[in-house]
Parts: C-alpha cells; sequence; structure tokens
DNA sequence: TGATACTATATCGGTATATGATATAACAAA
DNA sequence: TTTGTTATATCATATACCGATATAGTATCA
C-alpha cells in the first residue's frame, strides 16, 4: 500500500521544484525563483551559485528531477532539468505540509486574545 | 519608517513560537508542538530535546521569546516561555512569508496541463 | 579589439541547524 | 523498587546554507 513520502523540503528545494514546470536549467531557475518568490510583493528569494548547484545535484540524486537530454537541441553549455512524477508527488505533500504549518501559525496569531 | 524583520524561522521555531500563545515550559512545548502539528491530519513534527533547547536559547538571545519569572507560583524545575512583542510580530511576518510559498508552489501544480 | 557585462556551471570553506544519543534528576504510580 | 513520565541540558555528527571564488562562453558597443 501505501508510499510514504517522507521527504521535507527546504525553502531552496521548494523554490527549485516550484520553479520547474516547464524544463529549465540551473541559470534559469535562479532567475525564475527570483521572479516567482517576489510576485506577491514579498522580498524576492535568492538563490546563490553554491545553494542552487548542490541542491540541484541532491534532488537528482533523490530522483525529484531529471536532466533533459534533448539530441535536437543540444546547446552544450546548458543542462535543462524537469521533475520526475516522484517530484511531482512530493511537491504537492509538501504544499500541503506548508500549507497546514501556516494554518497551525495563524490559528496561533487569531487565538491572542 | 519600516523595521524590517529578515528574520526566517526554520520549521522548529515556527513550531514553538506557534505553540507559546500561553506560556509554556520546554517539556509543555514539546508536547503541545506535537498536538498541534498533527490536527490536520499529517504526520506529527517531533521536536527532540536538543533541537527544542538550543532553538529556546537562541529565541531568547533574538528576543522572540522571553523567560516569565512568575513570583507567585515558583516551580523551581519549570521555566516558562511567552512571545514577546517582537516575537509575535516575527511569527506574522513568517505566517505571510510561507503562505507565500504556498500560493508559489500551488501555482506549479495548477500549471501543470 | 578590447573592455565591460551577462550567462552559465562548479567548488571551497565557514557557519548555522537539526537531531539522535546521552546525562541527570525529580516525581508518580504500580 | 522499579518502571514511566516529566523536565532540562549538552555532545557529536550530519546536513544545509551561502558568500566568495574560479572558470569560461557570449553579447554589446565603443
Amino acid at each position: 500500500m501505501g508510499k510514504k513520502n517522507l521527504i521535507k523540503l527546504t525553502d531552496a528545494a521548494f523554490y527549485i521544484l516550484s520553479a520547474l514546470g516547464k524544463p529549465l536549467h540551473g541559470y534559469a531557475i535562479m532567475k525564475r525563483v527570483e521572479e516567482i518568490s517576489s510576485e506577491g510583493g514579498m522580498p524576492e528569494f535568492k538563490l546563490g551559485p553554491a545553494t542552487l548547484y548542490t541542491n540541484l545535484t541532491k534532488l537528482v540524486e533523490q530522483k525529484l528531477i531529471q536532466q533533459l537530454e534533448d539530441v535536437e537541441q543540444s546547446d552544450e553549455r546548458r543542462k535543462p532539468y524537469v521533475l520526475t512524477e516522484l517530484g511531482w508527488e512530493v511537491l504537492a505533500d509538501e504544499v500541503k505540509r506548508r500549507a497546514e504549518m501556516v494554518r497551525v501559525g495563524q490559528a496561533a496569531l487569531d487565538e491572542r486574545g
């Protein structure tokens, strides 16, 4: 039966997965994370190269993302990634987990008489 | 003008602050975090003693919580903590920040055709 | 052409955080 | 008296973060 996804995502990993709805290479992910993280009026989430590439390596090892080997459009330098099916599942679970945490925090704020 | 609260809370710190709407001592916080984190049907967030007490020390240093010195009910062993005004502000900011992250993650899931 | 900026990937090293294991000790109940 | 719970605390290790740095291709334009 149950496959429990015990995987918890750090903020950096969460943003990377959220950016990868479409295939993007490392540097493009960095830019896209800045973009999507600042849309809501909040200060952008800045992803430095160290955090970015260490996370990409780890996410590939965890099979949450995979490198897209595109025979047609070989760009040499750029290495585009996409989410795996497992990656989508883990992202969905993590959105749920974080939404629940928001509920808990908001409840604490609301109960303050 | 603006005082920017740059402080980001880890999951552990977030749960601790969320538990401290009412004065609680360390061990009670541990139990309460398990309680509030599992209310939504999710697996509980387990806070071990090491994570708990290191966080309490750090949160006091950051002035997000403070030790309640109660003259009346001195219990010797128990050391109850409460949120400071800054603690409430940071918790509110963090709830906003995390709600925004949930929105970003959910948007990625929704855009998946 | 040569200078400046941006794109792109990658690693080092210091710092911060998390956490299981362990220690200590009081209290409760069986 | 021994088992379980309450309660605080630290050590050691693992993991994660992240600024700085390295390297190099591409673009613009003066």
